[in-house]
DNA sequence: ATTACTAGTAAGCGAGTAT
DNA sequence: TATACTCGCTTACTAGTAA
């Protein structure tokens, strides 16, 4: 996204067109974004193009909310600041359920990774992963995990004459079922997260393909509780 | 500042710029805000020259810190989210003291002005204004101010064959002192903020030009207490 | 009043490359 | 390896103005 479109979206959130239709012309908005009239015109224009935003035209000014693909990215950006600003502790990771091809299963089962598993994580996981597609939008946060996340270096290690790459993996939850994410080292942020746990997690939850779901993720560990004397 | 320096800035912050020297590549910034190194090497340069981040040049990558000044704009912007997201329930302006033009007094002694400041404000201020001022890159916090504040407005009147503009006042205080500061609703953002309040803000405080203050201005109303039957 | 098109200019971009 | 310069191309900007 277009970093002077982000900067106008905020500022129509600001003016309240999160929650409410905000009446606004193309010069006033000029003026809180210290442009042309012209540009803020084309900024609006863009804006709806891409969906972000919805108008409506009045007989004179026009009415303007944002969108729920707008309001994702506002509050991805939020995200990130409040990240900055150390005030957040998990990450929520939204998505659909879908069927893996069987990777999972034959990965999870490699006994080189399950030692790993069982030493670095605390648990065993059940053989198969699953897997939830999230929203691209959602992707800036694969990143923040990367930089904030207290992540879990698996290592690679060689296995029938081929190699199985670095992993990590971050402590989280599906539904109250503990257990963490498990992201290839060596890739590029995918639309999908693979979630490994010692429960069969489709099993426990009855879910079907295409079904919402959370993820959540602890950035900070878990202390362990000071007992009182 | 432009967007796209802010996105930078951004960047920086949450690989932990804003507490200690970070060490990253043109390249690899590169890679974070979807662009090339020749365009993340120019965002550095420019960041640099408007004194935004300070860097040191090791043998290979770079080591790069965020300044005060850049620490500023991203927390202005934080607070812009955190009033898009409703968290916030004042605003604190950061100012030094500074003397007025005898103005003040002129206007506060207006008979016009005053009986409203008694009837919406419900205090009658000592003749003449506190004035603070505050660092450019806090008026976007005016800006949110006139958008999510509760300001109260004092109409226009005439008197001695002239006109007396329309003036917007938010509750706050500075230093424990009650009052309100006011703002003229038909000019543009100022570096000063004028404070008016019952008690004569200067004797209380026996403060000097250029100390530091701050205003603290109330965003919600304060809510009546409701009596426990 | 508005919005937004056209057109000329300015700013931003990245491939190639010097250092 | 790095950073950052040049330069040709693209994108973005705003004055003027139509609708």
């Amino acid at each position: 996204m277009k970093a002077y479109l982000l900067q106008t979206l905020k500022e129509l959130a600001l003016l309240g067109a999160l929650r409410e239709r905000v009446e606004i012309s193309s010069l006033e908005l000029a003026k809180q974004l210290q442009t042309s009239q012209q540009t803020a015109s084309r900024y609006l224009l863009e804006l709806d193009e891409e969906h972000l935003i919805k108008r409506e035209h009045g007989i004179k000014k026009q009415l303007i909310m944002i969108t729920s693909e707008g309001a994702h990215h506002l509050e991805a950006e939020f995200i990130d600041y409040q990240h900055i600003f150390s005030l957040k502790e998990e990450i929520v990771f939204v998505g659909t359920v879908i069927s893996g091809l069987g990777e999972g299963t034959y990965y999870t089962s490699q006994k080189g990774y399950l030692e790993q598993f069982k030493k670095k994580l605390g648990f065993t996981p059940y053989p198969g992963t699953f897997n939830v597609r999230i929203d691209p939008v959602e992707r800036n946060k694969l990143r923040l995990l990367k930089n904030f996340g207290k992540g879990v270096d698996i290592e690679s290690f060689e296995s029938n004459k081929r190699t199985f790459g670095s992993v990590s993996c971050f402590l989280g939850e599906v539904d109250g079922i503990e257990g963490a994410i498990v992201m290839p080292k060596r890739s590029h942020y995918s639309e999908i997260i693979e979630f490994i746990s010692p429960i069969y997690v489709r099993g426990r939850l009855n879910i079907k393909d295409g079904a919402p779901i959370e993820i959540r993720i602890y950035l900070e560990e878990t202390l362990p509780e000071e007992p009182l004397r």
